[in-house]
DNA sequence: GAGGCATGGATTGTCAACAATCATGATGGG
DNA sequence: CCCATCATGATTGTTGACAATCCATGCCTC
């Protein structure tokens, strides 16, 4: 429901997945929220986005529309919509969600019988992330975090966990900018990756999704010491 | 993210939540979707329902786009709309993430302190039930079932969680007309049932979650028993 | 009769114009 | 100085009209 991911094809050549048309205006604009350009709170305006996509204000509004559907906008009558922000009470409990998901993800992985090009993409992962950890490279590690968690995603192959979880890590990963927090738990995070890849490596769908449970736990763990001011 | 049920009145006898505007035009039509009005895979006309509403087409086709986003209907391009069906494959990919879901809002329900008139409510709807099943009453065992897992969920008290359950359950809900099933598994359901209320009751959390995922897996056992037709 | 091929009706896709509403700031009285 | 009131510009809300597309029907050719 999300998205594939728009390749290159500048033009005529392949198929262009035709970015003016309400879903790609609303795919754009997804783009656009998750990778932050965006801020939480910030209103869209109909009349701006339609000159920039050279269209009338309609198509816009029916991409508002799907992507209030989705959750990702909210709609203020008369005033437009607003990118969806959430308190930190919604957060927790969003985060709740996430660790059942992602949970399930890892059992489903383990479960799976899966090739040696996926176990061997997985086991890259997992280095990538020893060898940050290792330099202390924070940056490569929350890219290798990322990656990993997505993979997962991937090979559990459950399509609506995988949209849900999408849905509901949005917020988390706009608040989890404070490098310092990563660079202190890196060890611990990697830990536990150690833990869930051998798990499913090992076809134990059990321990993985036990580990994977524990791991997102903790990480929303940090939700609660966050200051007031990251939701306001 | 769908909606709680317009509550106020706004002026007056009879509280008019504004049924013509995007917002109620998308709840109507989630209803007319949800208690089987419309058939799955039926085409809806955006003319026809203008008309019906009283509006022009532009409202009716933002009231679509809402929906499809939140995953009640399909959209085809130059084709309109279809309200959503489901193959085999992704019933029981979305009755996984179900499982794990509606364990998560009974280990909630039962980590939280009920008030009385909470417990007295659960105890009630398990009563309910024993009733039914004692006279054989497949018809009432159904209602309360349903209220049943809607009151858990409540009592979870998780939003995200409830929405995205309801979503996955409807195509579910769909499927199990054939009472049959639901006469000769009664008895089996409602054992889940009994010890899933002990469970929240006497605030077991990780018995509640074992017990309720163990029952939704059951549930969904069956949707592999299913002939082919049911999808198609 | 089978297989394209035009044709017409029905439906969706889109826009530009107009009405309704809101936010802002000026104005004036206290 | 403060606060209500009210104009005004900006933005959303809505519609009807028109273009594009699809689908079924009938026709023509072979």
């Amino acid at each position: 429901m999300t998205d594939h991911i728009t390749p290159i094809a500048p033009d005529a050549a392949t198929d262009t997945p035709a970015t003016d048309t309400p879903e790609g205006i609303a795919q754009t604009l997804r783009s656009r929220i998750l990778d932050g350009r965006y801020a939480l709170g910030q209103r869209l305006i109909e009349m701006e986005l339609a000159e920039d996509f050279g269209v009338g204000r309609g198509r816009v509004r029916e991409a508002f529309r799907m992507l209030v559907g989705e959750g990702y906008l909210h709609f203020a009558a008369n005033k437009g919509v607003l990118v969806r922000r959430y308190s930190r009470a919604e957060l927790l409990s969003m985060g709740r969600a996430r660790e059942v998901l992602e949970g399930l993800s890892a059992r489903l992985a383990a479960e799976r019988d899966l090739t040696d090009a996926e176990r061997a993409a997985l086991q890259d992962l997992q280095n990538q992330m020893d060898q940050a950890e290792g330099a202390g490279d924070v940056e490569s590690f929350a890219h290798g975090n990322r990656d990993y968690h997505v993979m997962i995603e991937n090979l559990g192959a459950n399509i609506h966990v995988r949209d849900f979880v999408n849905r509901v890590r949005l917020p988390l990963v706009r608040l989890q900018l404070p490098h310092s927090f990563a660079a202190e738990s890196m060890p611990a995070s990697n830990r536990d990756h150690r833990v869930i890849t051998a798990a499913i490596l090992s076809g134990a769908p059990e321990a993985a999704e036990a580990a994977m449970r524990a791991h997102v736990r903790a990480g929303n763990a940090h939700i609660s010491a966050l200051p007031d001011d990251s939701f306001e």
